[in-house]
DNA sequence: CACTAATCGAGACGGTACGTCTCGTCTTCGC
DNA sequence: GCGAAGACGAGACGTACCGTCTCGATTAGTG
């Protein structure tokens, strides 16, 4: 069916401003409220040339995203695994505080009924990410500070977990301070001493 | 302008198959394809009827969903908290297996744009769960198997948010076995001894 | 497909402002360029409102076209033929001086690739007049004032496919002087005498 | 504003290739189905070389009739009127029968809203016709066979008028027998003798 | 024989309207 | 007078073509 355009004819103009008016319309309107059609408008571009290279509105405002965030600088590496744990897992929710938070739960419950844009998200987002956190944590089981036998990416999964599930659920605010104290209670467990 | 209509005249019949209709074809088609129409349409009722008494479809799946599994049974007590938390989480994994967790990945992804749903789900689905959660964790506290210096909401959210963060983000399967293995992370923390 | 609507619970004051729209937009901007787009906004409708009602604009003028012509009123009959042809002939050469001719030339035009409305052009508007034409010239063939051994649905090909062919093909300008002529060259022949 | 392309440059294959393709496309899809962008597509040639020398896909197709049918070649002049008015007139109902009839309806259909198409079509097709017939009709009206006082303009409007009446409003199929009658009824009039 | 300029195939572009879909409200009729 | 049935206004969807535009890559006729 696509024919399969040819992204070297794509012009960068419009390409552009089809990122940046679909971010500012979600942070202006919130993410749902967006569509295809206020984006085209907004950037001045036809419905055709949207449709072109993005499968979904959802598509669009994922990658004028990580247009937006440009490359993930990576993970900090002080030595003290437990403070950069904390200063990067306070990195995320103080991102999740602003615009980038509403609209990334606009792409994560779009995502629970679009597969291929599920798929996007980890590829284009989250696992880069999580790889890096990976790498981290990998060091400080070489260093001895972190237990061997528990899978990195499952200490990833206990570290944002909590996060995401304050974000998605709303059950409590986020928080920076409790941030932090979850990553002591993260390492030394919830066990009495 | 809603004239508050008196739920004294609510048709029982119809609104069980309303209900039904909804869980029904939330199983069969996926939450994001039901319509209101189309549950109208399956219970035999109007669509008026269902926006006469439920605000949204979420909020009609929601009751659906509240009124197939029944009270929430609470958390088992065996005294042994490592083995509870463990066999509850597992059963909710299990659970987020079936169509429920497909049908709850919906009901969260509605949930980001519409705050009324996002409350509801909270008040008449997590909330109480959540509760009865911290009261078996506090008598853990209270017994000496868990801190004292840890909330036990925070504990509750350190316990499900993985799960919730596999269930909605999708990076990998739900999974049993993890599950049991999460809660000695937790109970004894990341560090090596 | 089409679930067949109920034409009993056809709302009044919608049906007319789509027919009132159709015609004063076709009159103000040529029926080429009217919309059913701009029908619906012009009446104050949804779009689905027309498609459930009608297969296409041209449906809608057609309609509107008759409602405004209203009945058809009949062929004048005084007794003398040559008289009645010419008054009638220059009746409808005057229409389509109007607004009328504009719109009936599009309504032709889009049956040409529309079989349907094709179809729809002759029940619904002109076979009636042609009709009410071969009854007058039996009449007159009975009279005597007309050969029999041509079929009067023939005669009325002759009358009027003058007044189509200058409507359609612009040869030249529609024009009454011509059309009484015309009448007496059908009646007397091109021969010599 | 148009840089007036210079003719001398053109493609000649092009050129052919687009005339045969747009008339291929017209008899196999229908006059209505044919865009600019399949012609150019069949022909393969960019749309713009179809832009750059014609105005209007109705344009392309008109060429490409006048170069397949070829330079008119005339009427026949046997010294009997009636016979030759006959004989054309078929031949014309005949033309009509074969794809020629359905491209000819939309060029028609086109000319209705587009002012310069009409012109092109009486120019470029009708009006060279018509002048051989009215040459034809002159030297009859000469030789004594025809009335002197009726334009013979509109002597072959009278001929062709119905002809096209059906073609266009589709009362009745084309038909060569009553083509043939409808001479004799024109010449000698539809009074009873 | 290179040079230069316009045409060429290709197809992306900004637009417009299409006909469909679903939403949440409003209307009608039958029980 | 309630409720099923479904028509309604609204407006986004994704598609199809329009006519224009921007690209190299031919392809002429000129110098």
């Amino acid at each position: 069916m696509a024919p399969a355009p040819n992204p070297d004819l794509r012009n960068r103009r419009s390409h552009q401003a089809i990122l940046d008016a679909a971010l500012e319309l979600a942070a202006r309107d919130g993410y749902a409220k967006v569509t295809v059609e206020a984006i085209a408008a907004a950037a001045g571009v036809g419905k055709q040339t949207i449709y072109r290279w993005w499968p979904s509105k959802a598509a669009v405002i994922l990658e004028a995203l990580n247009d937006r965030t440009g490359p993930f600088s990576g993970v900090p590496d002080t030595g003290d695994v437990a403070a950069d744990m904390a200063a990067a897992a306070q990195g995320v929710v103080e991102a999740f505080g602003t615009d980038l938070g509403t609209i990334w739960r606009g792409l994560v419950a779009d995502a629970q009924s679009d597969a291929r844009l599920a798929g996007d998200l980890l590829t284009d987002f989250l696992e880069p990410r999580n790889k890096c956190w990976q790498d981290r944590l990998d060091a400080a089981v070489a260093a001895g500070e972190l237990r061997a036998d528990v899978p990195t990416r499952t200490m990833v999964e206990l570290l944002f977990g909590p996060v995401y599930y304050r974000l998605l659920l709303g059950t409590d605010p986020l928080d920076p301070e409790n941030t932090t104290a979850r990553v002591e209670y993260l390492l030394n467990g919830l066990r009495p001493r």
